[in-house]
DNA sequence: TCTATTAGGGAATGATTGTTCCCGATTATC
DNA sequence: GATAATCGGGAACAATCATTCCCTAATAGA
């Protein structure tokens, strides 16, 4: 009914609002009332107490392998397979040129079964940036793993940068870079989302400087925040190459940003 | 003879229609059912007839300025300006999210006004994209054009970027990285303007490169070529970074990228 | 003054959108 | 077997979207 839908959106948009002055901690009906509707769109964004749709997943598993079953009839898709494909969409097409007929099709999922697992097309969205930046999360410090010294696994982070900005994955695009150009404006969610993971990946560049400075593979004066912030730069605008389909060329271009790190 | 604006707007999509490829994959917003309207997003690639709407509008204002008006009616309002407040909402809101509501109520005209002076939504886009592009490119030469010698200009350059990346100005964002991201995907007349912007960019970038090292102030060594490509990478990604609200200090970090013309 | 032509403006239109509703199916528990 | 609870799937819904239509106004030329 038109009423329902009237004041169940009115609603998320308040508590949104609300969450985003004050910064109350924990929504409400997540756990107890719903345990499989997870309305991850009313999350405080500066509390430390966010539990994004993923981890609740997870947890959920979890669960079920300890051999207590959620009641009702189990789910049949596999959710992490249907928000990669729900990921790819978004990555290629933004947010709003995705149509829910888009996402179903890609999920392949019937339009009551999206609804059902999430409550609107922004949680689609939201569960797939948590996948995303976790699994871009994973790939990043395995590249980094790959390293003798903070110089050198700076340079793998980076070039692996550059070969995610490339070819197909390129063209895919990055859904951090375009929810920063298409929503942060607009979308306070998405805005902290996308602040916290820039300012993650920056931490974690700075952390190699520091590591390259106590091995002395990278020389004390150089800046960790500042160089940090300035690869962050670098490593978005690869993506935003990348999606315009220049080429680039790995080694050639980290040669030259290794200059930062003299 | 007098070539009017409809004539040349015909003459635009006779081209453009001939020049349609296999349809690789329709523009998102554009509807099946109006067989006989065909949107801009079928351009050819390649073709080098394609005359913008706005370039032809210009045309048509030099002529009227020679005293040789067209018949009818003349137009009421200022096209440049209408096309900066089109702008603003374009790059705050993106292509998608901005509705035609947004548009005539930003520009202040009727619906109808629009549609008799653009063939539709995407033709004020790519003529507002025109615009900007012109805008910021007038921006980027005249910082540069207060440098002593090579370097200075870079440095200055690089200053300017940070300096629109930043406060409310980087929170609207960058047009060209906005189509980037949002559109080039899918919608190839925007993707090769984004393209040929960024290739544009990149040359003056090089460009002044190569004063530095006629003028002494850029070592020889510094390649030219991939140290612009990189700057092009740092300074789109610069706007990424301010859409996203994270603060840039401009001279902290023109400081560590001028490393790159060590 | 009449005609041709274009601009201004807003109502009308039809397609598409995100969302809800409903029904049958599947599971656990009683 | 009955009940409660959830899922899968698709039809139905209202709102919104981009676009067209139509009427009036303004200008040039005959």
């Amino acid at each position: 009914m038109t009423v329902t839908l009237r004041c169940a959106l009115r609603g998320a948009r308040a508590v949104e609002q609300a969450s985003k002055g004050d910064g109350v901690g924990g929504f409400p009906g997540c756990k107890p009332a719903a345990p499989h509707f997870y309305p991850i769109t009313t999350t405080c964004l500066y509390s430390e107490t966010i539990i994004p749709y993923y981890a609740a997943m997870q947890k959920a598993v979890r669960r079920s392998q300890a051999s207590v079953r959620p009641p009702g009839r189990p789910r049949e898709f596999d959710m992490d397979t249907a928000l990669d494909r729900a990921l790819r969409v978004f990555r290629e097409r933004g947010y709003h040129a995705t149509s829910i007929g888009d996402l179903t099709s890609a999920m392949r999922l019937a339009t009551g079964s999206v609804y059902k697992a999430f409550r609107d097309k922004h949680a689609v969205f939201l569960a797939a940036f948590e996948r995303y930046t976790g699994l871009r999360q994973e790939q990043t410090r395995s590249a980094a793993a790959r390293g003798e010294n903070g110089r050198e696994r700076l340079r793998n982070v980076l070039l692996s940068y550059v070969e995610h900005s490339q070819g197909i994955e390129g063209r895919r695009g990055c859904l951090v870079v375009g929810s920063a150009v298409e929503l942060s404006a607009v979308d306070p969610a998405i805005r902290a989302r996308v602040e916290a993971q820039l300012k993650t990946n920056e931490d974690f560049i700075a952390g190699l400087i520091h590591e390259g400075h106590a091995d002395g593979s990278i020389p004390g004066h150089v800046d960790a925040g500042d160089t940090a912030r300035l690869m962050i730069c670098i490593t978005q605008g690869m993506r935003v190459v990348g999606k315009a389909r220049l080429p680039l060329d790995g080694p050639r271009l980290v040669g030259v940003a290794m200059k930062l790190l003299a």
